[in-house]
DNA sequence: GCTCAGAATGTAAGCGCTTACATATCACTT
DNA sequence: AAGTGATATGTAAGCGCTTACATTCTGAGC
């Protein structure tokens, strides 16, 4: 960007000892009465206020930053605002956060560990104070940079048992083992898999080990021809059932998806090849998107509170700003719902 | 938050002229060697850029935006991250800035007006360079004070003809004219209604008012017991479908709906009540979510770019920082989708 | 060999604010 | 009446960097 344009950086041109000189004060007292209003007389706050309202002022950010040490900045690093599941979490971080006059810089990695890792260079350059991070697989040395500027992080959407790190998320290889379980139960043994990319994504590798671990315990396994790994949109989800079905061996009574999208998907073209479901075949998704109850049929999928993720990764980052030591976070629960993609297979139930 | 907690701001403790001294140079020349490269020569760069390497130093960001004026921030407000549209815009918007070295910082108002005022207030208490805002119906005065303290502004979302301000954005109000006229060239003349709310939102508006201009062209009216105003939501569009075929008077033959996740709660329940789609109702969308051509049948929508409009907002923006006087970005078009849900009403079929 | 433009570098004055410390004021004690 | 502590305000020293201007150094032109 080309430097030169405005002067005085947008601001009115006033400062504090224009203020100061109006209200008959010393700038200390302007910067009291705006950082720390309890210790400034009340007429004398009101005079302040007053002369900074009539020039338009407002402590600018960059002196206050200097002076004070203190940039009110967090970041976020996520893969994508084009996801939900990370918008509402940011939305929710944000809230929160604002709420105590924190500033959320928000950095995209676009799936691209290099490009994760500039953000974070970037937001640190900044002077971000926080850092809350999706996901624990990235560029290694990653949080030590961060950690190495004595800038508190979390990690969220996912909370890995025995994880360095303190996280605030659920833990993805227990939810799937949670699927896994209900399907078997069922009396499910022949099963199919649809997942999104899992390079740098240690949800969906931790997703995935927990359904093939519980399968493991029934001595089932996933056969490659049914397992297919592609983008978390609906279109590969239907793509990606019609391959299921026409692959050689036994047909899966099951398909676990990675996300409702590829779920939804799935449901589509089952439909469409006239495959009954769940008779026929049963489908699982992931999230609980608004769509997943309205499918014919409703989704069985496994419901995550994004928001609250948010929130309370907000929580501990302020509790590390206020200088307490907060206790790393405890593991959110995700919620498996029950509804009509999943059922007994048909030969069990024949 | 309370104060306190780290020293040094995140910073790992060096100092420009710590870098200075370590280099054999003066801070003059670190400073240019960062931000003016070719103003150095190249032996004495390389020298400042492996000191700065080793004491793991870069500048100060406020030290660096109080000298300089400049704090290569800009703004976006937004209604809210959770939805789509607005997260791919802010997405497309931010990755075009960052490019240019701007930070995006993100205001939500959560639709409501007051916290918009807010958050712009905020932002340019923060000293944004710039602001890009979606919709222009906001509280009196809100784009006096952003462009009072010379900060450049764009209104994106929309593209009202006549706006006196600088907009990215297609013209909503010729969007939903475009699908009555396809409405009503397929023989439509009583019409249903389901949108979102329209208090501080100047795009919904624009679009019944586009509807309601081009319908009474054809002197074809809305009755009131056909529309239906509610959260933009699968749920509210299923129970305003209900509630249209079951109220008095003739069945509309097409429902018109505000956005897709409406147009998909339509279908659905069309679908649930035995209603033929489109034989005995047509149905249309706007958006063109991913869901809207795989429904059954697939949505008759609107197709806008949005990810175009946070690019052309960036650029705007970008130009005016640059100093230049960009002429104002001409309208972004809307390209109607057609697909099954819209047909010949029977009646006239018949 | 000397001059001089132009390039590279250094010098130092802030940018606008916060805050440690010093000072002033006041209401009580003693 | 002087002393005391609490409270309110002022003084002034930076925070870390950029940049106008001054200085030094080059090599081309004469």
């Amino acid at each position: 960007m080309a430097r030169g344009g405005r002067e005085r950086n947008g601001q009115t041109g006033a400062r504090a000892l224009d203020v100061a000189a109006l209200a008959g004060v010393s700038t200390a007292t302007v910067s009291r009465a705006f950082n720390a209003p309890e210790k400034v007389a009340p007429d004398i706050r009101e005079k302040v206020l007053k002369a900074a309202a009539e020039l338009g002022w407002m402590p600018h950010p960059a002196g206050a930053a200097l002076a004070s040490r203190r940039t009110w900045l967090a970041g976020v690093l996520i893969p994508t605002l084009d996801n939900d599941v990370f918008a509402s979490q940011v939305g929710a971080l944000q809230t929160r956060l604002s709420a105590d006059g924190v500033t959320v810089l928000i950095g995209c990695s676009n799936y691209d560990a290099d490009q994760a890792a500039n953000q974070v260079r970037t937001m640190l350059a900044r002077g971000v104070e926080a850092l809350a991070v999706v996901g624990e697989s990235h560029r290694p040395g990653l949080f030590e940079t961060i950690s190495g500027r004595g800038v508190p992080y979390v990690v969220t959407y996912s909370h890995r048992p025995g994880s360095p790190h303190p996280s605030v998320g659920f833990d993805n290889a227990a939810a799937f083992r949670r699927i896994a379980r209900h399907l078997l139960d069922l009396g499910h043994r022949d099963f199919g898999l649809i997942h999104q990319p899992s390079i740098d994504n240690d949800r969906v590798v931790a997703r995935i080990e927990g359904l093939r671990a519980t399968l493991a315990e029934e001595g089932v396994a996933l056969r490659p021809q049914h397992v297919r790994e592609g983008p978390a949109s609906i279109a590969f989800g239907r793509e990606s059932l019609r391959s299921i079905v026409d692959a050689p061996g036994p047909r899966p009574t099951a398909v676990v998806c990675g996300n409702d999208a590829l779920a939804i998907g799935a449901l589509i073209e089952a439909r469409a090849l006239g495959i009954g479901v769940p008779d026929e075949l049963s489908i699982t998704g992931f999230d609980d998107v608004a769509m997943a109850e309205q499918t014919d049929p409703p989704l069985t999928t496994m419901r995550v509170d994004n928001a609250e993720i948010g929130r309370r990764a907000a929580d501990y980052l302020l509790a590390c700003l206020a200088g307490r030591q907060p206790p790393p976070p405890p593991p959110l629960e995700s919620r498996l719902i029950l509804r009509a993609s999943t059922g007994v297979p048909a030969r069990s139930a024949a």
